[in-house]
DNA sequence: GTCTATACACCGATAGAC
DNA sequence: GTCTATCGGTGTATAGAC
């Protein structure tokens, strides 16, 4: 259950650890930007740190829900992955503090905070994915985690690049088919 | 000129801000690993930030430096490209605190006190290899900025993947090859 | 250039009334 | 659950002696 306040609080923080960083963000801010006391952030999140997994872990999950929208197992692998991938890449644009959040979570000691257990449970099912790919030669026959680190990258330069040129609907399709036939041509 | 005492300013800030994060590591703390007085610091750098950005040049000067080791224009573009390609992974592997430093500063708010001219700067040289690479129809006829952040994100994955698995040196090798034929099939 | 000492603002977290 | 008030601790930066 989340309340109200607890929505403000989150929304306040992830706008401004958006703008100023994790610790360039004093407690007192986000209250005072979320409408609340301080006292009152504090009785939701026992910790600032709290508050950051938190709002992780909230972002992390709708993404995750997000990604899998419109896949069906009568369709093929090919069409299945590129769903995922264009379903990443619309999230990650219309979510862009969202998404830039979870980057900047992501190459900050914070990560350490997310045990190790919750982090392989999140990738174990991609990775398994990717190692039915190889199994059945669609893929070439490389290490899985290997063409999970590349897939992943390329998403993330493809959000940058789209975030940077701000394409048209239109053209921002155009975008997303082609580079996933350049990611295709990469991995088959 | 940079004395010895700046110079272990600047290492101690390096191992620091890799293991707490910018803001999460004080000054004072700085400074005594680096067997300084607090005020030495500020006498060098007039404030933090002054001091994180010095750092984030110094090391950014020094890859660049590393990259066109060996190049030379009467090899074939592909030959060349492959150079800076395993000149920049071998950097990464042998400074590994350095290059998640500049992935901890590129994701960070901090990234806006370097000036855009700067950054296109840096920039730019790169764009225009890959631009020729077009012109000459060796790659494919796509906008070399979204082959620029294909490229770069590329690298950042493989740099992750290889300090996952920390690989001998012969299969390092391999895997630098390896994924070099990748990247090389996916732009061509 | 390097040190010690310190100003003083600010932050995370708590206590306790309502 | 939400607020106000506040404490203890810490951080950046400066002043001034050597």
């Amino acid at each position: 259950m989340v309340s109200d306040k607890q929505q403000e609080i989150l929304k306040a923080a992830l706008r401004l650890f958006v703008e100023s960083g994790f610790h360039g963000t004093p407690t007192s801010r986000i209250a005072k930007e979320a409408g609340v006391a301080n006292g009152t952030l504090f009785h939701y999140y026992k910790t600032k740190d709290e508050l950051i997994v938190a709002l992780y872990s909230s972002i992390k999950g709708k993404l995750n829900e997000r990604m899998h929208n419109g896949t069906q197992s009568e369709l093929s692998f090919k069409e299945n992955l590129k769903i995922i991938y264009a379903n990443t890449l619309n999230w990650a644009a219309e979510h862009k503090e969202e998404f830039y959040f979870v980057q900047q979570f992501n190459t900050s000691p914070f990560l350490s905070l997310i045990a190790p257990e919750e982090i392989s449970r999140q990738t174990k099912p991609h990775l398994e994915i990717l190692e039915s790919a190889v199994r059945q030669k669609i893929f070439k026959n490389l290490p899985v985690e290997l063409m999970f680190v590349l897939l992943n990258n390329h998403i993330y330069g493809m959000s940058q690049y789209i975030h940077n040129i701000a394409p048209e609907d239109a053209q921002k399709k155009q975008l997303i088919d082609d580079s996933f036939d350049l990611l295709w041509r990469m991995l088959t």
